[in-house]
DNA sequence: CGGTTAATTGAACGCATTCAACACGAGTGG
DNA sequence: CCACTCGTGTTGAATGCGTTCAATTAACCG
């Protein structure tokens, strides 16, 4: 393997982490305002996309009308991966963001073919299975199940009491599959329960975790 | 890249394609009868699995007894992929069934290291795509459209005017997110709108591709 | 502050589930 | 050939969870 680029400390990692580092090293660095959009839906998939600071939430619009979130994503994870050539899913920022950005082929000069084959294998893994959890959620849960489920994912990433949502109670609703009106529903029912406690709209606290965590199956 | 094995005919397909021709043609071929379990949930993922007649599901059970099927597979797919080092899912044959199996370390040996990660990565975003595509139907349809979303998956795969249906009832369902009561009634409506009709219980035929690909939404 | 958007709450509705009974088909044995 | 049984699928009636529609309240921002 030969390197273009000093990356004798990365061997250890897992292959996704190399590549989030190439990225985050010779990517380009890109701000977006909140609400703005940093890839869209069919454009061509041709570049891999760092969280550096913020929010950001991967949405797909059907015919229809009706809205899915796949993922919400969140400062060092790799975003913007999908399984085709196309994007199925459009990215924006739920916050304001920065964002380091790669093409594919400056990535694989960096770190050469085969690791970025391997780190693109890895990271379409942790994809997977984020997706697979996702369905599960989406298959077999009741609301407050969802609801009480999404709050503990989301707790459990930072390591702060009081836990902030990046995103308002609509993205909630289209990332669960429910209404906005039930998941206020459950969000005030989890709270008249003190499972948890909102100090703000977006901002709650964690009150009784072995609670939530039974409900969130 | 050193071949251990003649692929020169195998250079231009899709790198999946080879994985499906190694296991195929040096894998061990075994049947399974009905019902029986190819691999089970927490069993160590070393294996690929190529189906060469029959079908198969794969079958999650949560902690509280729900079941959720993440996929049916059928002859010539590639099967038992999973994101991480243990199986998430277990593989039960749906019929009689054969299926040609590869240690993945036998595989790169045969085609390479480097083919075998290629021929992963393609592998494992097709199941992306495929549980991306899932995720949506149980996030937003609508009972009625989950089953005609289904009857069409189905019968778009093969060319017979008359469609096998190699899953009972309850796996359709639990494929669904539905009840198997609810399933029923769906085809029975269905089938009283003149849009599908059953010849057996495990046999349809489409009558009305138009209404069927609208429903299907 | 007022104006605007986002979130909550209430009441009625409807779709899918639940619980229960019935029908059908395949396999077995008298 | 029919009776019996067991597994599988269908149908019916009642219930309930989440939605829908509508009104109110709370937060945010100039």
């Amino acid at each position: 393997m030969t390197l273009a680029y000093p990356l004798d400390d990365l061997r250890d990692r897992r292959p996704s982490a190399v590549l989030t580092e190439v990225v985050d090293r010779t990517g380009v660095r890109m701000t977006f305002r909140r609400g703005t959009e940093i890839f869209a839906q069919d454009d061509e998939v041709d570049h891999l996309y760092v969280l550096v600071s913020g929010a950001i939430r991967t949405t797909r619009i059907a015919a229809d009308g009706r809205r899915q979130i796949g993922d919400f994503y969140y400062p060092g994870d790799l975003f913007g991966l999908e399984p085709g050539p196309l994007h199925q899913f459009s990215g924006e920022a739920l916050s304001d963001c920065v964002v380091k950005i790669s093409r594919r082929s400056a990535v694989a000069a960096a770190a050469g073919e085969a690791e970025l084959e391997r780190g693109m294998l890895d990271a379409t893994r942790q994809e997977l299975r984020r997706t697979q959890e996702h369905m599960l959620l989406l298959s077999r849960k009741t609301a407050r199940e969802r609801v009480a489920a999404f709050l503990m994912q989301i707790a459990h990433r930072d390591t702060t009491p009081a836990t902030d949502l990046p995103m308002g109670r609509q993205d909630m609703a289209d990332y669960l599959g429910l209404t906005i009106e039930t998941v206020s529903r459950m969000l005030t029912q989890l709270q008249s329960e003190a499972i948890v406690e909102f100090e703000a709209l977006r901002t709650f606290r964690v009150r009784r975790w072995q609670a939530l965590e039974n409900l969130a199956a």
